[in-house]
DNA sequence: CACATTTGTCACTTTAGTTGACAAATCAAG
DNA sequence: CTTGATTTGTCAACTAAAGTGACAAATGTG
């Protein structure tokens, strides 16, 4: 078994996760862990850096390593708190995927009642302004936005290929712009505002994902 | 939120996993996963540490540091196969805490039969003797008998607090031999096993634990 | 305004993991 | 049973990751 190239023999050799790969997930996992916990008890104004390394047993500095600030940290942190949405989505649009309407519908409708029952989103909505992580989803929502528009914008195009690229890019970051609206300011049921987004968006659908 | 002595409060504070032993943790099933996995492609003695250590993605002088032989790798790996089954004893334990012979009885079985369907126990038995794993339970069998027997002392006193520390051991340690012994080696329905060993033990059990 | 805390950064130490090398043991082939 | 190849187990030297203590600058808070 010599060291050089390409060993072995690639026998259908199923990827397996590298320890390294793997422990950096683990790092990053365990302190958005603690932080979730400790948001339960405090707000993240009175979360300090030290605090989340602590918790994560974990010097302050590896903590600064792995995420620059102590802004990047939230953002990644919302972000992350945000894939179970995306997850919950995703699973909605691929029972739908041959009928983009109700695919569209289920989809938003699934994201506002998961976000609605969510611990951490009720946190983040029961936040009285400057002190809690609401800015990370609307004024300095930026990075937010922009993944959960990619991350959709993957979801639909697999399910539609045929589409075009921007249409899709700009169909998935206004849906992600009213999700995200809907979530901080709710208006009726979690069905009639899916429903009413589908009476906006559906003729443009129509021209840009179905008849093409 | 000064930085000294016994910190904030001890709110009820659930104990988080500190990074470093979590990390520790993963590259350890890292490793063993590997070994599992390729073990369903080629025999344990045709698996160099080499072989282990690029799968798991660490360099073999980490797999070394961390285990510090082949064999006892083998034994480490074996321990871990094997904590599945303790689990599946002790759920059954804990279901008849109150009647030792029952108890006994269902733990038994359920060794048996988990032992019985699982493929890596499938795998160390079709083994045709040099070659394999095989010996790690039997013939070098020393650190996984004591492993389990500690395991399973630990069980049954959980559940029987007033037992006499030695008794225990003893039971536990000849339970943990004959449960070895009949999976590598079966002789009727697993039922049939349990109820026999039970009215070998079954004595000894009123003597010991439950009439004291 | 003054004081205390927290953030972000730095230089330094320690620890974990990698690399390449090597003798000794093991094994396969002739 | 001897040769040659492979593998095991160990080493020292190197690199990368994490920890430590200190600090100025920003931020609050009374």
């Amino acid at each position: 078994m010599s060291r050089r190239g390409a060993d072995v023999a690639p026998t259908a050799t199923r990827v397996r996760t590298p320890y390294a790969v793997a422990a950096r997930r683990l790092l990053r996992d365990t302190l958005f862990d603690a932080t979730r916990d400790e948001l339960r008890l405090r707000s993240w104004a009175d979360i300090t850096m030290a605090d989340i390394a602590r918790l994560g047993g974990v010097s302050r500095q590896t903590l600064y390593k792995e995420f620059g600030s102590r802004d990047e940290f939230a953002q990644a942190f919302v972000i992350r708190e945000g894939e179970r949405f995306l997850e919950a989505v995703e699973h909605a649009v691929r029972e739908h995927f041959r009928d983009p309407s109700t695919a569209l519908t289920a989809a938003f409708d699934v994201f506002l009642t998961t976000a609605a029952e969510d611990p951490f989103v009720r946190l983040l909505l029961s936040d009285d302004g400057t002190a809690g992580m609401l800015p990370l989803v609307t004024t300095q929502g930026k990075p937010v936005v922009e993944w959960a528009s990619e991350r959709l914008t993957n979801i639909i195009r697999s399910g539609w290929p045929q589409s075009q690229l921007d249409d899709v890019q700009l169909l998935a970051e206004c849906l992600v712009r009213l999700a995200i609206s809907y979530v901080t300011l709710p208006k009726g049921s979690t069905s009639t505002t899916a429903a009413a987004v589908l009476k906006l968006l559906g003729p443009y659908i129509e021209r840009a994902i179905v008849s093409v």
